[in-house]
DNA sequence: GCCGTTTTCGGCCCGACTGTTTTCAGTCG
């Protein structure tokens, strides 16, 4: 009974309670606390070991889903949860999965129709029958048919964010070409930069709404890759693309340009907080500006917004309602995070000599066009053989290489001698020491022995982190987003290994990994532990993702001061 | 079911779009 899990059940409740129509406060709660657990740092099966007792000091969690949780974590089960799963059929809750249906109609579904399950309501409304119930019409039967239809195209898949940036690039550029146009950003997860974006927010302002919101949104409409339009109206409409993923776009008037585009970034929480904040001070926060009874006195600017409720401004990647707020209260300033320009090199690279496509002068061209001082080549070890990797050999073709490469370069930029040096599974490293005290920079990872058990996969990243020569943890637990699960160790553990012998914990860009996750990053940083940065470039485009790992940086609240290369050479590397 | 520089009881964000209705409920974000 992982995290997941137990978040699973409280949504699970959730929806039964929805269907059967109980309190919706209470059935919000439910909600707030699968998420809030979700995205907990620390195993509830620890707490609930260590000291129960501070389950309640999770926002979110009170008296009662305390003692739900320690009821699952001990007996696997719920008597609740038993309870609410025999009150319904089971297929009544994927109902909720089709678009346009919600907890009301389920309900209308079952009692009138005996509707058990999607099966049962496609047959319904092909019959006809679906027309007939109270409040539905034709359009209803064939919105409800549609939206099965497509149900099991678009699975509920969330994107990587580089897919979703792709696809955001896109539609900017064409709807950029729309002269109503003034302003046009992306907002929503996107701008939060989340590891994984459900739909896509694309804000659009305009003088005069009045008078340009139409050809705004006729132009949206016609973009050319829409497959299914789900909703136009004056101010808002949504779609989904060929490519399955959903685009909503807003028009707003120029002056409510910040409040808008904070009310589209905001998470839900975060925004329910702010708005609260704002009620307490007498004021009424919307996407079109703060308001004090009628009169509008803030929202040109996103400042405007948190200034008017007494927040310093809290960055986009922050705003989860995860201590962000009561942060801000408190402290009136936020540090300085960590930003894309403070990076002055990436000790994470492949080449030709192992897994990647380029050069070695290739990619340190790649790199100097990044204005970096220096940049590390770290091609795999042996083991990896399936990716062709160097053996000793090889490694001393590649210092040679290395070397002539630099003459070349006469000084342009500083090329380290690495390796990505593969963890075998009793924790001992792939090279040798006459190998390893040889490099610049030793790279340490785990590709092989993913799911060994818990303590043996702790037992042996930390007797890789105490070897001497070990200076970066790679992507630490191993994650491939939406493919691989995390490798299952102990997180604190190897945290304080890391911390210990002066190893810094990798943050991956790789859009697929992002890893160490941010959850994680908050916990290192708080213990006292250094980070970098790296791309694990294997092309010389892949460069670019850095921005990804520098926003999962901010994520995990990183300042300058947390990440090595940010640095020159010279002085972090006085840290190993 | 959670929560508290108004509250341990009585609140719990705010608005758009759709379809079926003649003023609104349901759904969604």
């Amino acid at each position: 009974m992982d995290n997941k899990k137990i978040a699973s059940i409280f949504e699970e409740m959730a929806d039964i309670l929805d269907i059967r129509g109980d309190n919706f406060f209470k059935i919000n709660a439910y909600r707030k606390a699968a998420l809030v657990i979700l995205n907990f740092a620390y195993d509830l099966r620890d707490v609930v070991a260590k000291d129960p007792k501070q389950l309640e000091n999770i926002p979110g969690i009170g008296k009662g889903l305390k003692d739900k949780i320690i009821e699952l974590v001990n007996t696997g089960d719920c008597k609740e949860w038993d309870e609410l799963k025999k009150s319904v059929p089971k297929g009544l809750l994927e109902l909720l999965e089709v678009r346009g249906v919600g907890p009301k109609k389920v309900k209308t579904f079952y009692l009138n129709l005996k509707i058990k399950n999607i099966n049962d309501l496609k047959e319904a409304c092909e019959k006809h029958k679906v027309r007939e119930l109270p409040g539905m019409g034709e359009k209803t039967e064939n919105e409800i048919l549609k939206a099965i239809s497509e149900h099991a195209y678009f699975s509920t898949k969330r994107h990587l964010i580089s897919e979703a940036m792709q696809e955001a690039k896109m539609i900017i550029a064409y709807m950029e070409k729309c002269k109503e146009v003034k302003r046009i950003e992306y907002a929503g997860s996107l701008r939060r930069r989340q590891e994984t974006i459900g739909d896509i927010d694309i804000l659009v302002t305009v003088k005069n709404p009045k008078n340009s919101r139409d050809a705004v949104m006729k132009h949206f409409n016609s973009y050319r890759e829409v497959l299914t339009i789900l909703s136009k109206g004056d101010t808002k409409s949504s779609v989904v693309l060929q490519s399955g993923i959903q685009i909503d776009l807003r028009v707003i008037a120029d002056e409510s340009f910040g409040a808008a585009m904070h009310y589209f970034t905001g998470n839900k929480d975060h925004n329910i907080k702010i708005r609260d904040l704002a009620k307490k001070k007498g004021l009424k926060v919307s996407e079109y500006g703060v308001f004090k009874g009628e009169k509008m006195i803030a929202g040109k600017k996103e400042e405007e917004v948190f200034k008017s409720v007494g927040l310093p401004y809290i960055i986009p990647e922050l705003r989860n309602d995860n201590g962000e707020i009561e942060y801000g209260l408190k402290n009136k300033k936020f540090p300085d995070f960590v930003e894309l320009k403070d990076i002055r090199g990436d000790l994470h690279s492949h080449t030709t000599y192992s897994d990647g496509d380029a050069s070695i002068y290739d990619m340190a061209q790649a790199f100097i066009a990044k204005g970096y001082e220096y940049f590390a080549l770290t091609d795999h070890s042996s083991i990896m053989g399936i990716t062709g990797g160097m053996g000793t050999k090889d490694i001393h073709r590649q210092w040679k290489e290395i070397d002539e490469v630099k003459k070349k370069l006469k000084g342009k930029i500083k090329i380290l001698k690495g390796c990505e040096v593969d963890i075998l599974k009793d924790g001992s490293l792939d090279f040798g020491d006459d190998v390893l005290k040889e490099l610049d920079i030793v790279v340490i990872s785990a590709h092989m022995y993913g799911r060994l058990p818990f303590k043996e996969q702790t037992e042996r990243l930390i007797t890789a982190i105490e070897n001497p020569y070990s200076k970066i943890l790679a992507h630490p637990t191993g994650r491939l987003i939406n493919k691989r699960s995390p490798m299952e160790f102990d997180m604190e553990k190897i945290i304080d290994a890391c911390i210990q012998n002066h190893v810094a914990i990798e943050i991956n860009s790789s859009p697929s990994r992002l890893d160490l996750p941010d959850k994680f990053i908050k916990i290192a940083k708080d213990k006292g532990a250094k980070f970098v940065i790296n791309t694990d470039s294997h092309s010389t485009d892949q460069p670019d993702l850095m921005e990804y790992g520098v926003s999962n940086a901010r994520r995990g609240w990183l300042t300058k001061d947390d990440v090595l290369n940010t640095k020159s050479f010279e002085k972090f590397d006085t840290y190993f």
